[in-house]
DNA sequence: ACCCAGGCGTTCT
DNA sequence: AGAACGCATGGG
């Protein structure tokens, strides 16, 4: 019998303990991590997003206004930075134009309109607009990722589905609350981290020991 | 010399 | 709806 999502949530937090995600020093800080990170080590964004900082380039305005090369040459060590530069561009130029370059007036909006209007931003899928409604703006929405269907799947959990379909599970689980889903992802993720990285199973980590198909990977 | 990393967009079938 | 591919740097 496979274990719930409350439960798994419990198993994590007592193998992993509070995770203080998402690190940052602003709500726009978060979402350009979120867009930095995308298939990245956060090792090569931390330093990606110390030279946009060095280079004056952490707020909307700036990177809006920014010379092309400017911002190129600071987001390189984060990879596809020719992507992301325009991704980067694209979401600063839908916040200057529609909150006035404030992120502070996007958490007026309702969730599923803001979502609807994230995912038309080139760069922004389902996973990184549920990050920035989530650790950028404290919104329920929570994040499914590569960890959570390699887990899902790990523990004998139901991990077929869309995004939505898998979405849905947990946040119908988790009871709506931006807290919870926040540390859950959070807790997957520094689980895949730890133990599920060579490997799509993890069968011989703590909180696999349930794992109802342990042994016959 | 490989393999992977906190995906996304495009272009197929 | 789902699979294949390019995007690019830096660490193991």
């Amino acid at each position: 019998m496979p274990m719930t999502i409350p439960q798994l949530f419990a198993a994590l937090r007592k193998a992993y303990g509070p995770t203080h995600w998402w690190p940052g020093d602003s709500s726009f800080e978060i979402m350009v991590g979120a867009i930095l990170t995308q298939n990245t080590s956060w090792r090569n964004v931390e330093k990606a997003i110390a030279d946009l900082k060095k280079a004056g380039l952490m707020s909307p305005a700036a990177i809006a206004s920014a010379n092309l090369w400017e911002l190129q040459r600071a987001v390189r060590s984060s990879g596809f930075y020719r992507q992301k530069s325009r991704y980067l561009r694209a979401l600063s130029r839908y916040i200057v134009d529609h909150y006035s370059g404030d992120v502070g007036q996007m958490k007026r909006r309702r969730m599923h309109e803001l979502r609807d209007e994230l995912v038309d931003i080139p760069g922004i899928g389902d996973e990184t607009a549920d990050e920035i409604l989530l650790y950028a703006l404290g919104m329920p929405s929570f994040v499914v990722d590569s960890y959570t269907r390699r887990l899902l799947k790990c523990l004998g959990m139901d991990h077929r589905g869309t995004y939505s379909e898998i979405q849905s599970r947990f946040e119908d689980a988790l009871g709506n609350d931006a807290k919870a889903f926040g540390e859950l992802h959070a807790l997957i993720v520094t689980h895949g981290k730890a133990v599920c990285r060579k490997s799509p199973h993890c069968c011989s980590c703590p909180i696999a020991r349930r794992c109802p198909s342990r042994g016959e990977h």
